[in-house]
RNA sequence: GGCCCGUUCGUAUAUCGGUUAGUACAAGCGGUUUUCAUCCGCUAAAGAGGGGUUCGACUCCCCUACGGGCUACCA
């Protein structure tokens, strides 16, 4: 075979969201292509009009854009030279060569009725056998094999309902070479006479996934392990169309399974496990139940591509963070595991932990800007300046798994406590804690400059003075300042809430504290 | 049921005939921290079972078991 420029695509159906699964194809798709200075596709398969849904091919092209999995060609990339990309706008296409196919003797019309389908295989079943419609069955059925020309071309012309199956051999063995699991072999008589062209004048995956990727030129098929099965199918019509020498290469990904039990991973499973099974957020047109997505849960994209990348694939070294430009340096088909991957939530968070970790505070703030403005309109507090919401992020970010935890960390630095944390009072609060607080108020007061190491100073002398220890006092100033029992770095936080703040809230806590005592 | 694919610590995985079977998440313990988290250190944890091939097998072959997928005029 000749060098060809390679080209792959990812060919999802407007079915539903995209389930990360998915994402996960398409990204390996990605980055075989990159890696090869390629092209990567994206073909929309419509061709079951029953199974539309309302929204769901804008919902797979936002989730490939927030992923950065971008498409140099195809439906909401730009057109390239093998337009239109939508198969349900390519249609007449694929008559012509389910035609070509029947001229051939490669396929034949059959005219059975859902019903008398259902009786063959209802017969077949009872009788102990395999219930396909093939080299055997084919003969008692009707279709152009069994029927005479002339009612063959009667019924058609008739206008009379017909699908176009293709004539498979009866025993032979078809045999192909998957770049992750080497010779996979079938043997034809277990297979079906699939059905290549439908009534409703639309073609079936399997006809027109050949025809398209033969004529978008693709040079790697890369999909789900699903396909493994009707991948010989797949080779019988290359050969058939007489596109051997072309035929893509194929690969089958291992599939993604439930973090536990068994089955491979589900749209029901996410929010019954909790972590979403999608990339975005998504609500059924129809039923209008909602299920998350990893964007709306505070995952990052660029964490999501990496924990995605690491289901199924691994780099042969023990670097585990890489961004999506690494991953296709990195990225090649001998690391790819065989065996299903169980999806393992824990670890998706630590994906998304490490990309905090790593993020500028100016990346931080952008994110948490919107997130906080919207809980101080809720609060009616007044806007911080950016200073202020930038001392918060780096004062927060270590404890947190997402920057959604931010405010949750974060809210008393917003406002100004009202309730005490119950237990670290009764533990801790005593007869000498009143004077305490007067004596440090004081103190504060006429501390300059109100910075950690003075703060901590002053601490240390009030209870020096007063001959209390500073370990048991120290729990206590960061209810009074916060109401909570733990924290974020309880001198940072002073620092940052400024001497007038947290003079009046120690004050506030202290009449509050002994009125409830 | 039939066909196809798979099987290393609980999970993701490294190893591509010779290793004390490594790493990460989770777990346990300890340190750091006023506290929680972070961070650091340590511990425990695996080749499904049985046959071969070989001087030697996690690695190659066969069988069994188990898991997964497919078996639609769905993709």
């Amino acid at each position: 075979m000749t060098e060809r420029r390679v080209r792959v695509r990812f060919a999802p159906s407007p079915t539903g969201p995209l389930h990360i699964g998915g994402v996960r194809t398409a990204l390996y798709n990605y980055l075989f292509a990159k890696k090869h200075d390629g092209d990567f596709i994206l073909r929309i398969e419509d061709t079951d009009q029953g199974r539309f849904v309302q929204g769901a091919e804008e919902y797979i092209i936002e989730s490939l854009k927030w992923c950065g999995i971008l498409a140099n060609e195809g439906i909401g990339f730009g057109d390239g030279a093998y337009a239109p990309y939508r198969q349900s706008e390519r249609k007449e296409m694929y008559r012509h060569y389910a035609m070509q196919l029947v001229n051939d003797g490669n396929a034949y019309y059959a005219f059975d009725t859902p019903e008398e389908l259902e009786t063959m295989r209802m017969g077949l079943t009872a009788s102990g056998k395999d219930p396909k419609y093939d080299a055997v069955t084919r003969n008692s059925m009707k279709n152009s094999l069994t029927l005479s020309q002339d009612e063959v071309k009667k019924k058609v012309d008739s206008g009379e309902h017909f699908v176009i199956r293709l004539k498979l051999p009866e025993n032979e063995t078809v045999e192909l070479t998957d770049m992750i699991r080497g010779k996979v072999s079938f043997n034809s008589s277990q297979l079906d006479d699939k059905v290549l062209f439908k009534s409703d004048g639309m073609p079936t995956y399997h006809l027109a996934n050949v025809v398209d990727d033969y004529l978008m030129k693709i040079t790697h098929v890369i999909r789900g392990e699903e396909w493994l099965p009707s991948a010989p199918l797949h080779v019988l019509l290359y050969r058939y169309f007489g596109w051997e020498d072309v035929m893509p290469n194929f690969s089958h990904l291992p599939l993604l399974l439930k973090p536990e039990g068994n089955g491979k991973l589900s749209k029901r499973d996410g929010d019954k496990l909790g972590f979403p099974v999608f990339p975005l957020q998504w609500q059924d047109p129809i039923t209008k139940e909602i299920s998350s997505g990893y964007r709306e849960s505070g995952y990052f994209p660029d964490a999501v591509v990496n924990l995605l990348a690491f289901l199924g694939w691994n780099p042969g070294t023990e670097q585990e963070i890489f961004s999506l430009e690494e991953l296709t340096q990195a990225f090649s088909f001998e690391h790819i595991h065989k065996a299903g991957a169980h999806f393992n939530p824990e670890k998706a968070k630590w994906f998304n932990q490490q990309y905090l970790h790593k993020k500028t505070i100016d990346e931080l703030v952008q994110v948490f800007t919107p997130i906080l403005s919207g809980h101080l309109k809720n609060n009616s507090i007044e806007a911080k300046d950016s200073s202020f919401i930038e001392a918060v992020c780096l004062l927060v970010k270590d404890k947190a798994t997402f920057v959604s935890d931010f405010w949750n960390l974060s809210s008393y630095l917003f406002i100004s406590p009202t309730e005490y944390d119950t237990d670290v009072i009764k533990k801790r609060w005593n007869e000498k804690s009143p004077t305490f607080f007067e004596s440090l108020n004081q103190n504060l007061k006429n501390l300059s400059p109100f910075q950690k190491t003075e703060i901590d100073q002053i601490i240390k002398q009030t209870c020096e003075t007063l001959g209390i220890k500073t370990g048991e006092v120290m729990q206590l100033i960061r209810v009074i300042i916060s109401g909570k029992g733990s924290g974020v770095d309880l001198l940072g936080m002073m620092e940052l809430l400024g001497r007038d703040e947290i003079c009046i809230r120690i004050e506030k806590g202290m009449n509050s504290i002994s009125k409830n005592k």
